[in-house]
DNA sequence: GATGAATGAGCCTTCATTCAT
DNA sequence: AATGAATGAAGGCTCATTCAT
């Protein structure tokens, strides 16, 4: 008994549905990366998304599914993010390009959800149990940082500027560190942050 | 007019009650270092101890009593440790006794629980609101650190070993680094760990 | 754009809310009643108003708002009341009408929450340490009482159908002695009970 | 192995035995009655008696055993009392001997228990689904004084002191209000006692 | 006899999930 | 699509009762 005023735009409405989703997992990704995916109630996410805490059994079907498709969407969201191909066309040497990595993971704002991924991943990492399907996202996720920063750390090690060493093992301690300290009290490092940022490529650079 | 039977033993009961209780809050700084506080479940300390839930209250009156009584005797506990007094005779330079401490951080077994009540005290900072009395104590055990490893970075600075710069900063951050690390996933820098370590320690040596 | 389908029942929904909420008060009133505040289990409350836990939760944050909120909500229906307007019009003496509202006091139904009321304050008022806000609602409750039956006593003494002495004081011990009547078993009084409350009425009545 | 200096003093063992359950029975039936019954937890019984709960229990079996035999022995004792006794002893008209025994009944004092009884009794009858042998205690000790005012009432009745009616329900109904009166606030009848005694009274005096 | 350690059933409350509208 | 009413499993805590000493 609907009117459909513009027959034409099925589109649209995928798109709406889309938008819909995609505002409830922007929030579900903010309040996990928050508060921890245990003490994270959906009351809190639906609040964030501004919907009923019904809608979002709607769009999904447990708070497990939540999780794992809007950790999976931020993902491949922050894939397409422009840090990455800003750093290497800024033509800057392989350090300094870590650097710059580093800062921005410290930079919190709304639309990067980075470092909110980054987070989430802490936690689940230190959860036991995990199923299958959240562990390969954790998998994958790290792999691509991995990936990413591979090349400059390889790059910086030849070039003399990052210490010599299983590359491999370095980057891992460089990695774990990094989220650790995230995954913890980002806060603590918006003061100074370039100075501390400073102290920690102390531990890689060669001087 | 009462005939004691067994006069000896009063101590022994006093004893045998400390015990029962250590052996709980023994559990309880490890169930809450394992799983945050407000993931834990008297239950699981319960099990962990050994005992009934029901016991867990002849002994404390409520969880908050558990986790602050049981961080209190940990701290103590930990006081007591021989680590700061060994480095102190050990006779070393400033920056291998504050090597040998970050290692000794690193190294869990039952007896140290130095590590759990790091972790616990980087949940409590996490966590907004809470009571005056477990700010005191968190406040109180940061300082220990705090106060013991201040005079081995000045000494180091002095000496040129440690590089310059503000030695309060220095130290927050080299200790911020440290405890949000041992907040997450220890068993990772047990491999390699000399290594591990005196990457860490580039960040304040200077070279 | 978005098209309501059945666009008039926005009313009903908020009637069929209070409608509930007014189902769990009036089984709260109930139990509350008939078991005293401590021992009101909300299990109880729930299957009175045949309702799960859960639900009870839903429409109110704790045991103790169902009790505030229900009793208000009790007392403000009781006002309503017809007794005391039907009461004035009957154009009888004073002790007559006082003898009407005795009796209506004792008549116990669904719809007359009266009794319960009464022996809600009455269990309120014997125990200690109230929170100040159910003070007030007992204190407003009886001074209601007070105010209603006041004018019959002063009236009843004027005429000398009541014994003569500081009118308060006088009504003060029939009312405690009514409700504590009534916190007791109800059911004594529906036998025989115009004989029984006559004989109550004897002790302030003049001959 | 335990050497007896006194062989022959095992009444002496006897009575202390009964002493010590004197002790507690006595508190039992004072925090039974000021708390009611389900209210009542073994340890302030125990902590009245100033014995430690494993002791109660080992005189008793369960607190309704406490229950049933605290009673028992209670109404046993108050039968030896001394109050009716006196009371026969007075010469007073019978009137007035009502209105001795209904002051005795808001003395309250820590040798006197019968008011406990009374409130305690209140309890029982206002729950239900009591077991067989509490009812009969109930009814039993309802008895006694039902037994020692009849006469009193039958005889005000024929002197004229005392309004015609059914004996039995006048007395019913006094006996009613009077333990309702005394389940509620006993406190309240402590100031200007004789007044109110004396508005009581007015429900049976003829006048 | 006497103590208090130890246990577990049961209650209040929270929250993920389902369902009627 | 959207809301919020409704349910029930689970966790913190209390307390009657049992048991070791």
């Amino acid at each position: 008994m609907k009117i459909n005023m513009a027959p034409l735009n099925n589109e649209q409405i995928e798109q709406k549905k889309n938008e819909r989703k995609a505002q409830i997992m922007r929030a579900a990704i903010k309040v996990f990366a928050d508060n921890g995916i245990k003490l994270t109630k959906i009351s809190m996410i639906a609040k964030e998304a501004k919907v009923s805490h019904g809608l979002v059994y709607h769009y999904f079907n447990s708070k497990d599914e939540i999780l794992s498709e809007s950790l999976e969407w931020a993902i491949e969201e922050k894939k397409a993010d422009q840090v990455f191909h800003d750093l290497k066309e800024s033509q800057n040497s392989p350090l300094e390009q870590i650097k710059q990595f580093t800062q921005f993971a410290f930079t919190e704002s709304d639309t990067e959800i980075t470092s909110s991924v980054f987070r989430i991943m802490q936690n689940l990492s230190s959860s036991n149990g995990l199923p299958d399907h959240l562990k390969d996202l954790v998998e994958k996720a790290g792999q691509f940082y991995i990936e990413s920063l591979y090349p400059l750390f390889y790059e910086g090690q030849k070039t003399g500027e990052i210490i010599q060493g299983d590359t491999e093992e370095l980057l891992g301690v460089y990695l774990t560190i990094l989220s650790s300290i995230m995954a913890d009290d980002p806060s603590f490092w918006k003061e100074h942050m370039e100075w501390k940022v400073e102290i920690l490529l102390r531990m890689i650079s060669a001087r």
